[in-house]
This record gives C-alpha cells, structure tokens and sequence, in this order.
DNA sequence: TGACTATATCGCTTAGTAGTTATAAGTGCA
DNA sequence: TGCACTTATAACTACTAAGCGATATAGTCA
C-alpha cells in the first residue's frame, strides 16, 4: 500500500495524541461519561491549565469533543476508536511483558543450575 | 477500567513509537518482506544513521525486530498489531478528511446563497 | 453592571527528540 | 592481517512539547 505523505502525518498526529500518559489518563477517565475541564484536571492530578492544553492536542486530532454546558464545558469522546487502540496496544504490551516475565525467570532458573 | 500507572506509561511509549511520519514510512515498506537497515533507508529517503536511531525506538517498543544474516540485519515486523491500528487509524482519519470536506462544501453553498 | 466561576492562553523554563556529520564497532573476505 | 561493507553510536544543532504560574477571556448570576 502506498500511502501520500499527507496521509502519512495525519495518522503520525493521530498517533502522538495518544503518546502522552496524561492524556491516556485523561482518556481514560472519560470511559463511562463526560467530564467538565476542571474534573479531569482533579482525577488526572494536574493543573487546569495543563488540562487544557492537552485537550487542545486531543480536540485538534479530533479524538475528543466539547460541548458548552452552562459556565462549563463538558469534555466527551468524539471518537470511540481510540478504545479500541488501546485494547490492542494494552494486549500487546501485557503480551510482551509476559515474554519479559517469562525470560527473567528463564534466567534464574539457569542461574540456579 | 483502571490501570497502574506503569501500563499507562508503556502504552503511551508504544503510540509514541508510532507517532512519527519517518518511522511510519519504515513500517509501511516493511508490510511485504524483511529488510536490511541500507535498504530501509534508500525507500525511506533518510540517512543511515537516522534510520538507525528510528529502528531502535522502534526496536524498544517491541514492535521490529533484527536478525542478523551474514553482515548485514534484517528487520522484520514483530508485533502486527500495528497495522490493525494503522487501519483502525486511517478510517478514523478518512472519516475525518470527509467531514471537513463535507464541511467545506456546506460553507461554498451557504456562501453561493 | 460587577463579582464570580470556568476555561483558555501567554511567557517562561526544562526536557526530549529528529536530524546532521563523523566515528566506532562488528562481520566477511582476499 | 587489513580492507570493504554494514550498522550503531557520539556530539552537536534546532525544534517541539510538557509543565508551571500568571493573566486574559467568556459565560452566569445577583
């Protein structure tokens, strides 16, 4: 498959969205229903203004939306894809950690023979 | 669903690993067959070195792996996964590029009216 | 209108990363 | 052993991004 470069930076953008733990965290948090900018700063633990900001990053992907709610601003998923990413990519880590469990005790049971 | 913070980290560190156009490209030429690093850094119009410094956060992550054939190294995918992502990522993106078209389109009319 | 609340943005510092060139390290071969 | 080839690393520059505190903006209510 060849994909044009443009195609290429959008999917990397998408990609880098997703690469920051704060993010993740705010991601997650937004599971099971909607949360207004000043709640996702308290569960994330982080100031408000670096809330923002990395809902900015993840509304620009258009990974997450916002709905004005009175004098707040209800932060929502606009694209439930991202679920599905991180089950795959979780599946995939928790493999490769099993493979690093497995070769560490591989390792000591050499070590002790 | 809560996760340790320690996932979350390796989670991020894996879309991170995914969140660059360069790296992309490698892992795009990478689809069909294995393939040295000289080779990888010919399609991907990028020096030796840079491909080198990409192939080991790729390499980190788990998501490429090297063999060694005689003097030179093959990389292989090791973990597919990334290309379900990549697709479930350019859906994503395509449905997006379409709203904005949509949207474009909208305005020229509303602004014809 | 003015005070209050919620959110966004600015300026700054610090840290990380993509890219470069030059060089080192490893392997196979004459 | 020394040469050619392939890959990895080091040192550096430039850029980007995360975090913080302070401030600006905007909506709501008395």
């Amino acid at each position: 498959m060849v994909l044009p470069d443009k195609a290429i930076d959008r999917v990397a953008l998408y990609f880098r969205a997703l690469s920051d733990p704060m993010r993740l965290r705010i991601l997650n948090s937004l599971r099971d229903s909607e949360r207004s900018v000043g709640e996702l700063a308290e569960i994330a633990e982080c100031s408000q203004a670096n809330v923002s900001k990395h809902l900015r990053v993840l509304s620009d992907a258009g990974i997450v939306s916002r709905t004005a709610r009175g004098t707040t601003i209800l932060i929502g998923i606009a694209d439930p894809t991202i679920y599905d990413l991180c089950t795959l990519v979780c599946d995939s880590v928790a493999r490769d950690l099993e493979k690093d469990f497995a070769l560490h005790k591989a390792l000591k049971n050499a070590k002790r023979a």
